[in-house]
DNA sequence: GCGAGTCA
DNA sequence: TGACTCGC
């Protein structure tokens, strides 16, 4: 190839992309440093090296100061969101990295990256190169010409796409590329803060532009134009013509390097290797000298320290042993599998599973809900390398498998372990899952890394090294891309799972046990999987009849509702979408002419914008009432009997127990953390929660607990004598922040004060707090220093929570729980104030997730020794709900106050009250 | 203050 | 994918 092929990267749009990608499952070095930012970047630089053979190669940055963007326009980037402390200190390694691979860099002060790389595009193919952009920005599509092609990287699984002329015309209609600039500069960008003209889309610019051509052409001739659209276009003129030149790209920029100069120049192998050993970056090193060792050499003058080409294999043989611990060597072995169809062989092998101590247990089902799922066969690993699969139609095989799975002799090892207690109990079938010994990868991982993900797929490449096979698809639905696997395909695949978890399973115990948390994950978490699970088995009854009969009502007043909101428009439109509501109430109706409130281009029409213009048309009162009715309608009185499984008549909710950065579970298919409260209306939905027929439903929550907890952690004498007294606590904070005696607090006061007992928890500003009290900022901040010096407790112990979360870089529970907060010491005030409010609220959360887990786990434990029918049904925030046999009320009533009272000790006690009746409502 | 889930 | 509302 003679030809002469340029790549210019656009680094910091790259970098963000590879950060953002990998956030869910960050690649961290063994000291627990997020290495993703440069892990991405360099990965994506390899592939274009390993794909492309570049001939000539830049990487574009930003430069620090102002650009003459930002100049001419101060809002001009300003929304975006603020760099992470983790790509921060990221981009002095990159540029190092770069310099290892001795490519150019260039950044050009007052000029963009975008507009250095439109700068040398121009410039190269004048000079006959090709020139390659690698962004995923698609500003980029102005400068797309015959020999100038925007390279987008792979992201997410999907492939990396080339755009020339033709995709970009073809992507938005347009018959020359340079008409991006028109487009964006109607429609906006607000990843770069080009505001365009508001209320138009991708939609109306791009049709604006096939019928004029162009801004200049449309701003001059309006006249053409009718209505709204003609009046939006007039009056933003001059913010679209200022659009217009932010989203210009410069081509005239003064870079000092040629593209000649640009030429590919050999790396600096031993630097570079020895950046990635400082990153551990292994599995990269062995690509990079793969990818050395097939390149011929090039025919670069200043081929530098490294020696010579091809890389020796036996270049960093010793290295290789030195860099890793031993027992990763044996990490990634391959997994001898099995598919076991024979009903003799299956015996066989069960003798020999029956005699392990541990083993890897892998069931595969179809279908998300646990409680529909089809089982399609079960996995047994034997070993770290060995395992067998046996599918669904092997019926001895499975029920061997299910007598292992009770086994108390043999430890199971899996990475879902409440999925595996309710498809076991599905199968058995004699009400019972039978499930013993079980070890959770997911849940050990959860507490060691809560705020990522937790499949065995995310651990296996981050803890082992390992490649995953990708997740096969079980039955090929109808218009899906690929087929269904085969047997075989699924056997092998569910075997890795297996394995992987065992491999993974002796990991997660020593991290476990070094972080001090093998009692919170024995003695709790696990135990609770098993507790769920029975939750979600028993599920919850509804009362279809009150829900269809409350859905009817709820739709004749939406129709009118509706009408009546017409009528009041002068129009027709779609109330159910914000972005057509706020076009008549700011637009048509002239509701509030300045300080409309907009973030994408949009008007914003939150409940709390709406209110503050609800007494300049009452059409706007409607509109807020419509949104609650139609959220109630849509969410849950149409969603509640749809959830309804058939086979059971009950709803049976999905708790995840591996979610919530602090510890909280989460429910989902219905979320049942959601349900109203606060409102009458919605409230009445928790009618339609009911026992079954001739049960009670006995519903118990903690009153306080976390002020009660914050409390006992700060020592503060007023609120702990408070509550020791059963007094109304936010009218003896209301009496303190208002120097009162107490019964001289008005409702208000006390409003404010309950208000800002809870936003102390939450860390909220006097910001926050005014817009939430609808107060004044300065009385805000006035009720916030007035509270922190009547409760200087409460002020040491948010303080404290902070040093320490900056000494350790983490902040805990009192049972060991742990959230982890890295950017608590960042320059970054945006970024360390959130981490500091987390360091404040994440003990009180996590701590009062603790309790009611331990008091679940002890009373479903007591239920059982006590041989109760009635059933645990439902866990919402700090609440938990029975279904009652009516006989064992009493019983259980003392299972369940002295489960919850004794879940925790402390200088308060945490009471919990309860109340029964035939509904949820009614109990509560 | 934020997270979680749902609908458009 | 974002906006919105719910919860704590």
């Amino acid at each position: 190839m003679d030809e002469k092929r340029l790549f210019l990267l656009d680094a910091y749009a790259l970098i963000f992309r590879a950060y953002y990608a990998l956030i869910k499952m960050p690649r961290l070095t063994q000291s627990g440093t997020n290495t993703s930012a440069i892990f991405g970047f360099v990965n994506t630089l390899e592939e274009i090296l390993r794909k492309e053979s570049p001939t000539h190669i830049a990487v574009c940055f930003d430069p620090k100061g102002p650009t003459f963007r930002s100049e001419a326009d101060a809002s001009y980037k300003a929304g975006r969101e603020a760099t992470p402390e983790d790509i921060r200190w990221s981009i002095p390694i990159i540029k190092e990295i770069i310099k290892a691979y001795n490519i150019p860099i260039l950044e050009v002060e007052g000029f963009e990256a975008d507009d250095v790389i439109g700068t040398m595009a121009k410039r190269a193919e004048k000079e006959g190169f090709t020139t390659y952009m690698m962004t995923p920005d698609k500003d980029f599509g102005q400068l797309v010409s015959p020999n100038v092609i925007q390279y987008k990287p792979a992201y997410r699984g999907q492939d990396f796409e080339l755009r020339g002329e033709k995709e970009v015309c073809e992507r938005y209609g347009l018959s020359n590329t340079s008409q991006v600039i028109d487009l964006l500069a109607l429609m906006g960008d607000k990843i770069d803060n080009i505001p365009g003209c508001p209320g138009v889309g991708e939609k109306t610019a791009v049709k604006l532009i096939q019928d004029f051509g162009s801004v200049e052409q449309l701003l001059n001739r309006t006249g053409e134009l009718k209505g709204a659209l003609k009046r939006k276009v007039e009056e933003n003129a001059q913010q679209i013509r200022d659009s217009y030149f932010l989203a210009t790209i410069r081509t005239d920029v003064p870079i000092a390097e040629e593209p000649e100069e640009l030429v590919r120049k050999p790396e600096d192998k031993d630097k570079l290797f020895a950046i990635f050993k400082e990153l551990e970056f292994k599995t990269l090193r062995d690509r990079v000298s793969k990818r050395i060792a097939s390149e011929k050499p090039m025919p670069a003058a200043t081929a530098s320290s490294s020696g010579g080409f091809p890389a020796s294999l036996f270049d960093f043989a010793d290295e290789d042993q030195t860099a890793l611990p031993e027992e990763e060597q044996t990490e990634c072995l391959p997994v001898d599998w099995k598919l076991i169809t024979d009903g003799k062989e299956a015996e066989s092998i069960l003798s020999k599973i029956s005699v392990l101590q541990r083993c890897g247990i892998c069931m595969v089902a179809e279908g998300e809900n646990d409680m529909t799922a089809q089982v399609k066969g079960v996995a047994v690993a034997l070993s770290d390398t060995e395992g067998v699969y046996f599918p669904i139609e092997c019926r001895n095989g499975i029920a061997g498998v299910l007598d292992v799975l009770s086994r108390e002799d043999i430890e199971k090892v899996t990475g879902q372990s409440k999925r595996d207690y309710v498809l076991a109990y599905r199968l058995r079938n004699d009400g019972d899952a039978g499930i013993r010994n079980y070890y959770d990868v997911s849940l050990a991982h959860y507490l060691l890394q809560p705020e990522m993900r937790h499949s065995i797929d995310t651990l296996a490449p981050i803890y082992l090294g390992c490649e995953v096979l990708p997740e096969p698809v079980l039955s090929a639905r109808r218009g899906a891309k690929k087929p269904a696997f085969t047997q075989e395909e699924i056997a092998h695949w569910a075997c890795e799972q297996a394995a992987l978890s065992m491999r993974l399973a002796g990991r997660m115990r020593k991290e476990v046990e070094k972080e001090g948390m093998t009692h919170l994950l024995e003695k709790v978490e696990l135990p609770l999987a098993a507790v769920l699970a029975e939750m979600e088995i028993t599920g919850v009854r509804i009362d279809v009849d009150a829900l269809n009969e409350a859905a009817s009502n709820l739709e004749a007043r939406l129709g009118v509702l509706e009408s009546d909101i017409h009528s009041l428009a002068g129009e027709t439109f779609n109330v159910s979408s914000p972005a057509k509501v706020g076009e008549i109430l700011f637009e048509k109706l002239g509701l509030d002419p300045k300080a409309k409130k907009t973030k994408t281009g949009q008007y914003s029409t939150s409940e709390e914008i709406l209110e503050k213009v609800a007494s300049k048309n009452p059409i706007v009162g409607k509109i807020l009432e419509y949104r609650q009715l139609k959220k109630l309608l849509t969410t849950y009185l149409t969603a509640l009997p749809a959830a309804i499984n058939p086979s059971t008549g009950k709803v049976h909710t999905v708790y995840n127990q591996t979610v919530t950065a602090t510890g909280r579970i989460s429910s989902s298919s219905p979320n049942l953390q959601n349900i109203p409260v606060r409102e009458e209306e919605g409230r009445e939905i928790r009618r339609a929660f009911i026992a079954d027929d001739g049960h009670l439903f006995l519903s118990a929550d903690y009153s306080q607990i976390e002020l009660r907890l914050v409390a006992d952690f700060a020592n503060d004498e007023t609120m702990l004598n408070a509550f020791r007294h059963g007094d109304d606590i936010h009218a003896i904070t209301a009496a303190k922040i208002y120097h009162k005696e107490r019964d001289e607090v008005s409702p208000d006061e006390r409003r404010h004060a309950k208000t800002a007992n809870f936003g102390i928890l939450y860390g909220i500003s006097a910001f926050g707090l005014s817009s939430r009290l609808n107060i004044p900022r300065a009385d805000a901040k006035t009720l916030i220093d007035n509270y922190f010096e009547m409760f200087p407790t409460i002020k040491r112990y948010m303080q404290e929570s902070i040093e320490l979360a900056r000494e350790k870089g983490y902040v805990a529970t009192k049972m060991g729980r742990k959230r982890r907060l890295p950017d608590i010491n960042s320059k970054n005030p945006v970024v360390r104030g959130y981490a500091e409010r987390n360091a404040v609220n994440a003990p009180i959360q996590g701590c009062a997730a603790d309790v009611i887990k331990v008091a679940m786990v002890d009373i479903a434990d007591k239920m059982k020794v006590a041989g109760l029918k009635s059933r645990m049904i439902m866990q919402v925030h700090d609440e938990l709900n029975f279904d009652v046999v009516p006989e064992e009320l009493p019983v259980l009533q003392k299972i369940v106050v002295e489960g919850m009272e004794g879940a925790y000790s402390g200088q308060v006690a945490l009471t919990a009250s309860f109340g029964v009746a035939d509904n949820w409502l009614d109990a509560h």
